[in-house]
DNA sequence: TTGCATACATTTGCATACAATATAGGAATC
DNA sequence: GATTCCTATATTGTATGCAAATGTATGCAA
C-alpha cells in the first residue's frame, strides 16, 4: 500500500499549536490513520517501512507502538509481529456491554454529582449537536462531537479512573471500522437518546440517567450489528 | 537509593521458565519494585541511573516505561520528568468506586454464564486459599491468591476487555502501597466474603453473585482508608 | 512426492552515539 | 543588591548500526 500518512500529520498539534514530538505525534497519527481505514485490523506493521513512510526512525516508531500495545489496539500475532488487533464478534458484544455499565455508572454519577459548570457544559455540548444534526453535517463532524458530549459526561461524573477506562474503551472502538453517524435514521435516534440522558443529568435524576445511557449504548450495539450485518464497507459511508 | 534492583529480577521468569526480553522483563522488575516500596509514589525516573542499575541501556527501559505510562502507573510530572503517579484520597475512592462496580459485573456473569469447569477452578482457588488463611500464610502469599481467585472470576465473565480492565487496575493497586492482608482481623473478613461470592457462583445466583462482590469491595475500601488512617507505613507489615 | 535439514533473508531487539532542550549557576550590568 | 543574560551541565529525544532470533525457501534424501 502506498498511502500517504503524512496527511494524517497535519492533523496533529498539542494544545498551544505547536508540534507534538515525534513519538506522540506518530501515535496519534497511527489512531487516525486506524480510524480512516488506512490501516486495516489484521494488517501487520513492520517497523522499517512504516519508519520511512512517516519520516521517523525506528526508535520513536517502537515508542509509539508499545503504547498502542499496551492500549490494547496493537498485539502480537502467533508469527511474531505486531498486528492491528481484530476484533471478533464476541469481542464486539463485550465492548459494548463494558462501555454501556460504564457509561451508565458515568451518567448516574454525573446526574448526582456534577457541578452547575459542568451541567450546562454538557447542555452546550448537546445544544451545539442538535443544530448540526439538522444542518445536515457529515458523519465525521457529528461523532467527534458525540465523543465531547460522552468524554463531557465522563469527566463531571469526577472519577478519573472511570474517564480513563472510557477513554481507552473509545479508542478501541476504531477497530470497529465507521461510525453509526453513516446510518441516517440512527442519527436521529441518538439525537433522542442524546436529549434523554442530557435532561436527566440537568434534573439532578441519577436513576434516570443510568436508564438513559443504558438504553442509549443497548441501540448503539443494535446498530453495530446492522452494519456489520449489512456487510461491504462500501455501503457504510 | 542504592537499592538492588536486580533482587527483583530472580522472580521475573516466563512461564516456560526461560527468562523473558529485557523491555518486558524491565516492566516487571519496575512494578515488583513499586509494589515492594522500593521505588515510591512521586519519585522521579531518570532514564541513565535506572538503567544502570538495571543493567541495561536506555532503549528497552524507555519502551517499559512508556508502556507503563500508558498503564497509568507513571506519569509525566510538570517539569517533563517521568514520575510514579501519585494517588490522593480522591483517586482511592475513584479506584475503588470503579473496581466495585466492574468485579460485581464479573460476578454476576460468572454466576450467569461460567462452564462446569470455570465454577471448578474458582472453587479449587477459594479452598486453596481457605486452607492457607489457616495455616497463617504470609500476607504476600495470600494476596497473590486473592488476585488469582478475582481474575478466575473476571475470566469466567467471558468478557475480555472486562478482564484487561480488571488487570490494568489491580496494577494501579500496587501506588496504595501494601495489601490489605496486613490487618489480621481483615484476613478473616476477606475469607467470609469470598465464600459467599463463590458460592453465588456455585449455585448460578448472578443477583447475589454481584451483591456480593459489591459488598466486598466496599469493606475492602474500608478496610484501606483504615490502614491510611493509621498513617505510618511502619505499621502495616 | 513428502519430509526434513540447512542456508539465507527478513525482521525485531538492544546498545551506543548524537542532537536538542531544559535547567541551574554564575557573572556582569543596571 | 537585584536582575538579566549567558554558559555549562544534566536529561530527554532521535537516529543508526549491529546482533540475535525467526521465518522462508531450496535442496537432498527417504
Amino acid at each position: 500500500m502506498s498511502t500517504n500518512w503524512a496527511a494524517h500529520d497535519l492533523t496533529v498539534q498539542n494544545n498551544h499549536g505547536g508540534n507534538l514530538a515525534a513519538t506522540s505525534r506518530i501515535r496519534h497519527v497511527l489512531i487516525a490513520a486506524i480510524t480512516a481505514g488506512d490501516i486495516v485490523p489484521g494488517e501487520r506493521l513492520k517497523e522499517v517501512d512504516l519508519g520511512q513512510q512517516l519520516g521517523v526512525s525506528r526508535t520513536p516508531l517502537r515508542e509509539a507502538m508499545s503504547a498502542l500495545k499496551a492500549e490494547g489496539i496493537l498485539s502480537i500475532s502467533n508469527d511474531g509481529g505486531l498486528r492491528v488487533r481484530t476484533l471478533g464478534y464476541q469481542d464486539i458484544h463485550a465492548l459494548y456491554q463494558l462501555r454501556a455499565k460504564l457509561e451508565s455508572m458515568a451518567a448516574e454519577l454525573a446526574a448526582a454529582q456534577a457541578s452547575p459548570a459542568e451541567r450546562e457544559f454538557i447542555a452546550e455540548i448537546r445544544a451545539k449537536e442538535s443544530i448540526l444534526v439538522n444542518d445536515g453535517t457529515n458523519p465525521a463532524t457529528l461523532a467527534k462531537l458525540n465523543g465531547q458530549f460522552h468524554q463531557s459526561i465522563a469527566l463531571a461524573s469526577h472519577n478519573s479512573f472511570l474517564v480513563e477506562t472510557l477513554q481507552r474503551l473509545s479508542i478501541l472502538m476504531v477497530l470497529l471500522g465507521p461510525t453509526a453517524y453513516s446510518l441516517a435514521e440512527r442519527v436521529r435516534e441518538i439525537g433522542a437518546e442524546h436529549d434523554a440522558i442530557n435532561n436527566s443529568i440537568q434534573t439532578h435524576d441519577p436513576i434516570a440517567a443510568k436508564q438513559a445511557a443504558s438504553t442509549h449504548l443497548q441501540n448503539a450495539v443494535k446498530a453495530r450489528l446492522q452494519l456489520i450485518a449489512s456487510g461491504h464497507k462500501d455501503n457504510m459511508d
